[in-house]
DNA sequence: CTGAAAGCGCTTACAG
DNA sequence: CTGAAAGCGCTTACAG
C-alpha cells in the first residue's frame, strides 16, 4: 500500500479510502491510485483489513462439494452476500473431511454466521454451536436446535405433482417412498394429503424403499406384481427411484408416459437427461439463498430475536415422462 | 487467547505455543491450556495469525463447483495440502463469477500459490498472473504461459479404451469426436495412434460432433445410416456422447453390448448410473492433487526452476457396456 | 517457563 | 486532502 502512495504521491490513507469506495478523494486522484494499484497489481490484505475492521463481514458456508443441489444453492449464496456486504467463506464436507473440520475451519475465519447446508449434526451439537455463533441450517428439518432453518417445501411440493397428474385426467397415483432419506417424511405426507384433498384418498398407494435406483427397479416388479393394480401415474420421491422405475417398466414392454406417467424430485442432472426427460419437483435455489442471508444477516444485526423456519416454495418441471392416461386403462382401472 | 492464558494462569505466548503444537511447555500444562481453550470455544484467529508469520501458507484453488470432475480433484486437494503444511482456500468459478473474480479473491487472501482447475484464461492473462504468484494449471494443455501444468492423459486413455476393445476381440472401432471441447484433440490422437499400433490403421473412423448427447445420438444414426459398415464398437470422447449414442442404438433395436460395445470417457455419475453401467476411461483425480500440490510448492520454495508438465495415467473403468462382439457380425464385418 | 516489546498490513479517528 | 498515532489478535525474538 505504501508503494502505491509512493508512487502517486499521496498518503496510504488516501489510498486506503479509494479503495474502499469512500468519500474523500477528488475524481482525479481516484483514477490515478487505481491506475497504480493496477499497475503494481496491488490488492488489500483481507486479513490486514477484516482484523483492524472489528467486523469480518464473513458469512461462513459448510456444503457437501459433491451433492448438485447443495452446489446450487452456494452458488446463488455469492450475490445474495454481496448484495448485503457480505463476503461469503467456503469451507468444504467431503467423504474425508467431517462437517467438525469444515465448521471450526470458518470460526477460525471468524464467520459473522456460518450458513450450514445439508447438516447432519445431531440438535445436541447443533445447539451447542448456536450458542458460539449464529447458525442457519439450510435443507433441514430439525427445529429447536437454536438456528435458522430454511428448507424448501417436500408437502407442496408433492402437491404440485399430485395435481399435474389429476388435471392430465390420473386416479391411480402410487408413491415410491424411500425411508431414511433426509426430508422423506415431509414428502410422503405431502402426497397423502394430496390425494385426500382431490378425493382420491382410496387410491392412495405407497411402496417402500431406500432412495436408490435398485430400490425404484424394485418398486416396479412389485406393482408389475400385483395382476390388475397397476397405476397410471407414479410419484417418486427422488429422481434415481424415478429413473430406476422408469427402466423395469420399459424392460417390461411398457411406455412411459403412454403406460404410466412417472414424477420424480430434485429435478437432478438425471431428469435432464434428454432421453430420461423426466418431470420433476425441483426446489428453487436462488430462493433459498437469499432467505439463507436474510436470515443469517438478521441475526448477527440482532433483528431477529427467536430462531425462524423459512419453507421455501417448490417448482414442477414439466417434461416428457407425464402424459395423460390411456382411456381403456382407465376404464379397466375402475372395476 | 488473554482470557484462556488468565483461566490456566500463564502467559499468552505459552497459550500461542500449545495451540500451535510447538515445544517449550510441560505435558500437564498443554492439557491444562486444550481444556481451557475448549471450555471457553476458543479457535486462534487465522486472519491475525497469518498477518504476523510472513507466509500465509494458503493455497489459493479456483474451481467449477459445477464439474464434478473438478470438484473429485478439489476433495483429494485437502488431504494433499495438509501433508506439506498448507491450508486450502477455495474461490468458486460460477456461471455468474468470472475467473477473474475468483483469482482476485485468492490474491487477496495472499495465497502463496493459485491452482487453476479447468481455466478459461488465455495464454497472455496466465503469463501476466504467473509473473504475480505461482500457478498451476489443472486440467489444460496450454504450456509456455509461465505456468505448471498438470493433466490426465488423454492420449494413453483412449489407447486403454482401443486395447480393451481390441483385447475382447474388436477390430472395427469407431470413434465418437467432439469438437472444442478441451482436450478433444489429444484423446482423438490417442485412439488413431492406438488403432495403428494395433495394425487396424485401416479401419479407423471418426464421427465428428460436439461433446453434448444430441451429437452421440445424431452420430449413432449416421453409422447406422451407412449400410454394412456398422462398427462392432465405438468410442465416445465423453460419457454424454457415449450415453446418447447407446440410447440411439436401443432404440433402433440394436442391443449394448450384443450388437455394439460402447466406451465412454469421464466416468461421471451418468456413466455409473446402474441402467448406463457404461465402460469408461477416467481421469485419476488423488493423483493429479497430489501433483498440483508438489508443483505449488516446489515452486514457493523455489526448488523447480522452468514451468513443469506432469502427465498422470488414466484408469479404465469396465463396465457392462463392453463385449466380445459377435462371431457372425465379424465374419460380416470383414467381406 | 515469564514478561516486555515489536510488528504483520491494514483501518480508524483526529487535528490540521 | 495530509500526518501522526493507535490498535486489531496474533507470533517472534529475547532477556531473565
Amino acid at each position: 500500500m505504501g508503494d502505491v502512495a509512493a508512487r502517486v504521491g499521496v498518503s496510504r490513507q488516501l489510498v486506503s479510502l479509494v479503495l474502499r469506495d469512500q468519500p474523500g478523494a477528488s475524481v482525479e486522484t481516484r483514477e490515478r491510485v487505481r491506475r497504480a494499484a493496477d499497475e503494481l497489481g496491488y490488492r488489500p490484505d483481507i486479513a490486514a483489513r477484516m482484523l483492524r475492521r472489528r467486523t469480518s463481514q464473513y458469512l461462513g458456508v459448510a456444503f457437501h462439494m459433491q451433492h448438485s443441489s447443495e452446489v446450487d444453492i452456494v452458488e446463488s449464496l455469492y450475490p445474495a452476500a454481496e448484495l448485503r456486504g457480505y463476503s461469503v467463506v467456503l469451507s468444504a464436507m467431503t467423504p474425508t473431511r467431517e462437517e467438525r473440520t469444515a465448521v471450526e475451519e470458518l470460526l477460525g475465519y471468524r464467520s459473522e454466521a456460518i450458513i450450514l447446508i445439508g447438516s447432519h449434526m445431531g440438535a445436541g451439537a447443533l445447539r451447542l454451536l448456536a450458542d458460539r455463533v449464529p447458525i442457519v441450517a439450510v435443507g433441514r428439518a430439525t427445529l429447536n436446535a437454536g438456528c435458522d432453518v430454511i428448507r424448501s417445501d417436500g408437502d407442496r411440493g408433492m402437491s404440485q405433482a399430485v395435481e399435474h397428474l389429476v388435471t392430465l385426467g390420473h386416479r391411480h397415483v402410487a408413491y415410491l417412498h424411500g425411508s431414511d432419506m433426509p426430508g422423506a417424511g415431509t414428502r410422503q405426507r405431502g402426497y397423502k394429503r394430496a390425494m385426500k384433498r382431490f378425493g382420491l384418498a382410496e387410491q392412495v398407494l405407497v411402496v417402500r424403499g431406500d432412495y436408490t435406483e435398485e430400490a425404484g427397479a424394485d418398486a416396479a416388479h412389485r406393482l408389475l406384481g400385483e395382476q390388475g393394480s397397476l397405476p397410471t401415474a407414479v410419484i417418486a420421491c427422488n429422481d434415481h427411484m424415478a429413473v430406476g422405475l422408469i427402466h423395469s417398466l420399459l424392460r417390461a414392454g411398457l411406455a412411459v408416459p403412454d403406460d404410466v406417467s412417472v414424477v420424480g424430485y430434485d429435478d437432478s442432472r438425471i431428469a435432464r437427461l434428454s432421453y430420461v426427460d423426466l418431470t420433476s419437483v425441483r426446489q428453487d435455489p436462488a430462493a433459498m439463498s437469499e432467505e439463507a442471508v436474510r436470515a443469517a444477516v438478521d441475526r448477527i444485526s440482532r433483528v431477529s430475536e427467536r430462531p425462524r423456519l423459512v419453507v421455501v416454495p417448490t417448482i414442477l418441471v414439466v417434461r416428457g415422462s407425464t402424459g395423460t392416461p390411456r382411456p381403456t386403462e382407465r376404464v379397466a382401472m375402475r372395476p
